[in-house]
Formats: structure tokens, sequence, C-alpha cells
DNA sequence: GTCTATATCAAGATAGAC
DNA sequence: GTCTATCTTGATATAGAC
């Protein structure tokens, strides 16, 4: 049911969320489809709570996943979000878009989403990196996702390649080993991370 | 009347820009509102034109501002998207909020946005840098701007401050000087700068 | 150019049968 | 738990007087 209401964002739009439009999609009548959902808002906010679970879990994953040592979350935001253009998929577009939808419905609904990056950015201030240069990092990630979502810079694999060197520079400089570990070079897959409104299938 | 649309978006949200709302706000009847606006569509578009418009004038007259030399595009948005915590006026807010309320309304109306971002991108690519490093400071700008606006995370002074001063270090170690000139020492007044949805009254 | 109707329609939500 | 009505509201847009 939320993947269909993914699917009405992602094909009409966010003006065209409706609940008639979402029971459609999902084969089900507005009746039913109420019965799950009592009122739009909380479907709405059914579709921000899997976006930020998603995000959430997506970074913690990454994180996991990255060798320990000074910038370690903000290796793995560059070492999962930016590996490559190819998990910027429609789909992920479509997800990430909950969070507009949300925003157009109820801006109390983003909170969800808020939380998530809360504990996103304690775990940066934790980094061990100088002061700003996490932050930094995470903001050019949600900057790209944002160009990328709205349509206002293309998104090709060359464009991700280049701001990934760039800020890995920066952390390189920092002392924070960008080096992937043997085992995991440069994996995409799983999540599809991304910021603000992750949330894959 | 963009401006009354401004401040109801700014004070119930984009669910309630409605022409109703907008006319109220501006003292005047829903007819002689839409005597200007034939339609919703072209009043929310001549937000977007509004903002972009503002963006524009904004960046290119920063980079007017700024002494020439490699990264001249990237110099001019630090110093004028992060002099201050303080040209992040509420009011900025609910005018940057125009693009999400476009997309809530018809997501082609953010058009006149993309075409003033695909200028300040071509400007960024003629900057001088290594591929990339000019890409992830504005990506980190609109990171920090769409953080902001979301609340996803509070944009205080410091934070500014310290996101300013980790980028204004990897522009220094590609060679451009990010010391201001003697003229113009952090001014942050006119335009109120801001990406994806400046303009400032 | 601004106003007061009013037409039209679609969306959210409810009630109650099955 | 799913369906078919149906209610109610509010929003866009039009028509036409002033």
């Amino acid at each position: 049911m939320l993947d269909a209401a993914l699917r009405v964002v992602q094909r009409q739009g966010i003006a065209n969320l409706t609940l008639d439009a979402v029971a459609a999609e999902c084969g089900m009548s507005k009746g039913g489809l109420l019965h799950h959902f009592p009122s739009k808002d909380r479907l709405v906010e059914a579709l921000v709570v899997r976006s930020a679970e998603c995000w959430r879990s997506c970074y913690s994953e990454a994180y996991a996943q990255t060798p320990a040592g000074p910038g370690r979350m903000a290796r793995a935001l560059l070492s999962h979000c930016l590996s490559d253009a190819e998990c910027w998929t429609e789909q992920l577009r479509a997800s990430s878009s909950a969070v507009f939808a949300a925003l157009a419905q109820n801006p109390n609904l983003i909170e969800p989403m808020r939380a998530a990056y809360t504990e996103l950015y304690r775990r940066i201030e934790e980094d061990g990196l100088p002061p700003g240069v996490g932050e930094a990092v995470a903001a050019a990630i949600d900057g790209l996702w944002l160009e990328w979502v709205l349509g206002l810079a293309p998104l090709d694999q060359e464009r991700v390649a280049r701001v990934r060197r760039a800020l890995e520079d920066i952390l390189a400089r920092c002392g924070a080993s960008t080096a992937p570990p043997p085992d995991t070079p440069g994996r995409a897959d799983a999540c599809a991370a991304e910021p603000a409104g992750a949330g894959g299938e």
C-alpha cells in the first residue's frame, strides 16, 4: 500500500497523491484503504516513518561496515551514498519524495526524518574530525540529493565520482583514510542509501 | 500579492496556499486576484520565477564582488551565503519554500529555478578548480539550505562558521585564496542569498 | 481592475452492508 | 477486512455587475 502511494507520487506527482489514486493503484477501494490508514495524514506519516527508518538503518549499516578511526561516519556516507550513480534509482527518487509529500500535507509529519537526522549528526559530531568537516560532507551529500530530486542538476556517474573524490580528499587531509576495506569495495546495493527520504522498495 | 502568498505559506503551510487565503492576506477578493493570475499555476509560477531571478542575481552579484582567480564562483558562494547565520531569515525560509510549493502544485513549474542552476553550474565548471571541488562546495551549501528549510538540523552561527571554514580550507588547498577583499568584508545584506529559493521580500 | 455571486468538481471522510 | 454508497467541505475557476 505504501508502495502504491509512492508509485502514484512517482507517476502523477505530489498533487495527485489522493486516497482515490492510492486505492486504485493498489487495487483496493477507498474504504478499504481508510481502514488501514484512518486519515491521509496517517498514510503520509507512514511513508515518512518508513523512509526515516530506512535512512537510519542505511547509514547505521554503512557505519558498521566502515573501519574505525577518525571520520568513520563521514567515510561511511561517502562510500555508501556516493559509491556510484547507479544507486540513485527512479524508485529511490519517488521514495525520497515522501518527505516533500509530507511537507505539502503537513510539515509536522517530517518529524521522524528529523529524528533520524539528529542521530546522524550526533554521530558526525563524535566523528573525531576537525569542526565542520563532517558536517560539510553530510551537507554536500544532502545537496546532491536535493539537486537530483528537484532536477536542478544532472547526476551522472562522473559527477558523483568527482564530488566523492573531492570530499575524500578533505577527509584524507584530516588524517581519515578513505581506502575501502578489502572486503567491501564500493558496495551500493541493499537499502540504496539516501538522505532525507530513503526507503527503497 | 506574491508577498502575501509567501506569508500564507510561512504561516499556514503549503497545503493552505489557496487562492482564498492569498486573497484574504493581501486584502483582495478572489476575483481580483484571479484577474492578475488567471490560475493558481500562474501564481505559483510567478513565485518561482521571482525566486529564481533573485537567486541568479544574488550569485551573480556575489561573483562580481569576488576577486578573480581560481574558484571565484565557489568563493563568492561561501562569502555570501555562509557569511553568517543572520542572513537565513524566516522570510527567506518562506520564500525558499516557493520551490516546494511549486513541487506540490506542478513539478514543471520549477523550471525557472532549474535554469538558474544550470547557469550557476556552468560558472562553477569554468571556475578553474580541480574537478568536483566547486560542485562539492555548491552542494554543501544546498544541503545546509535543505536541512535548514526542512528543520532537519539546526543552523546556528557556529555551524555556519564551521562549515564555511571547512569549505574554505578545501579551496585554499586548491590555491584559491578565500581572504575577503578589503572592501567587502563578509557582507550579507542585499538579497540575502540562498539556493533553490532566494527571493528576499 | 475589483467586486459578488455561483458553477463545478474533487477530495477526505463516514456509515453500514457483506 | 473489504466493499459501495453517500455526506460534507473547500478549492478552482467563471460570469457578469460596478
